[in-house]
DNA sequence: AACCGTATACTCGTATACGAGAATCCACAT
DNA sequence: ATGTGGATTCTCGTATACGAGTATACGGTT
């Protein structure tokens, strides 16, 4: 949900959005893995900052779902149970086929190359955390021109506290390549304007990967 | 987007909470108008804490999407446009629809009992202030069965970003009457476990919103 | 009189400091 | 050996303090 609404405005970007950024890439690479601890004054240390900026940082990533702070106990990267795995999907799902949906018509040809060419980049992508980005970028580039700035943002939020997941998914199993057959599939039906196929091809791919990923063994709490 | 997931968990209410809370209410209740500057200092003062508390609740309403922060400009309650307006139904739309499509099997005697009630709460009750919430309420009533907290969480968000202009619509118009109508109609699909007819009435009952709204007279950017 | 530059005041972002609560570990008793 | 009680340590939440950037107001100049 970050930079909802008035995204155009240029701020200057503090150092807790930094921080904020750095964590996030590092929890959906898989770096900081869930479960794992966040203090406040390690993070402060590593990143030679006070803590303030740190604790500005983790709310900003509590309220993207990422990260679950309980006070006097601290924080930590936020665990997900096979059933918010299945709820974030089914989120993701009712969230991406409606932008799909109002997209597809107003997709220009660039963007729609642009789609293409981020495939083309996953294909020769052997770094595994990169893949999850270059995967979001594809799919929001799809989505691109759904007319609804919202909308948008909360597909984005979705993708960043789902990807680390799929991420797993992906290194561990050899499902890359359906993947990317099915993305393929979707950018073709773009491509012929076919918004009903695309969203049930979107559906598709969708509950291919919440399938795979329940069975891989769903991660549990503590 | 408020107590995502672990939800259940009783964490010790901080300071910085109890201060979102109170500035969630006093924006949603109209208290504070959108555009009004929230200053830390000021803030800090007339709840009798410092400043620190103040920023994490400020960082977390921002979140919320219900205030915007410059940094080094300061805080102000979000202004919306009549686009974002429009986002947000079209969101709400799509999200609630979905909630109750799933929800309305699995309602209870005793939560549609309760939704009963709170309407007649509402038919009852004079002050406007407190007719958002209890709409709220209403609302999240019928969706509450849907089984995905997520969902909820998400529905909840939009209802407090946008439950202060629909306030306004509300005490500018004579439209609480004819709002309630349809909520009735909604409550009594229901009842009759016409989760069809339900959604259908909810899209007309959120367009017909919107569209007083966006009549009413949209507000405009500074 | 209008405009521009400088100085002042204001507000935020960050750093440091302190106190409270929880978790842990050790000693002692059973 | 095991369980319980207490003290210590760790971490967080909040308060205070400082420095930087921006807006504003005033005075000088054209």
């Amino acid at each position: 949900m970050r930079g909802l609404g008035e995204g155009l405005v240029q701020k200057p970007l503090t150092v807790a959005e930094q921080v904020a950024n750095v964590l996030r890439e590092s929890i959906a690479d898989g770096s900081l893995a869930a479960g794992t601890p966040l203090r406040q004054d390690d993070l402060a240390e590593r990143f030679g900052f006070s803590r303030m900026p740190v604790r500005d940082a983790l709310r900003q990533l509590e309220a993207e779902g990422i990260v679950s702070i309980h006070p006097t106990k601290g924080a930590h990267v936020a665990r997900m149970d096979a059933t918010e795995i299945r709820e974030i999907f089914a989120v993701r799902e009712l969230l991406e086929s409606e932008a799909l949906r109002l997209s597809v018509p107003n997709l220009t040809r660039e963007k729609l190359d642009e789609a293409g060419h981020v495939l083309n980049q996953i294909d020769a992508e052997p770094n595994v955390g990169r893949w999850g980005t270059l995967n979001r970028i594809f799919h929001l580039a799809l989505y691109s021109a759904c007319g609804n700035a919202r909308l948008l943002g909360l597909i984005e939020a979705h993708h960043n506290a789902a990807d680390r997941y799929v991420r797993i998914l992906l290194s561990s199993l050899n499902y890359r390549s359906q993947s990317q057959e099915e993305h393929r599939d979707l950018l073709t039906t773009c491509r012929h304007r076919d918004a009903a196929a695309a969203v049930r091809v979107l559906r598709k791919h969708l509950g291919d990967g919440m399938a795979t990923l329940a069975q891989a063994g769903p991660t549990r709490k503590p």
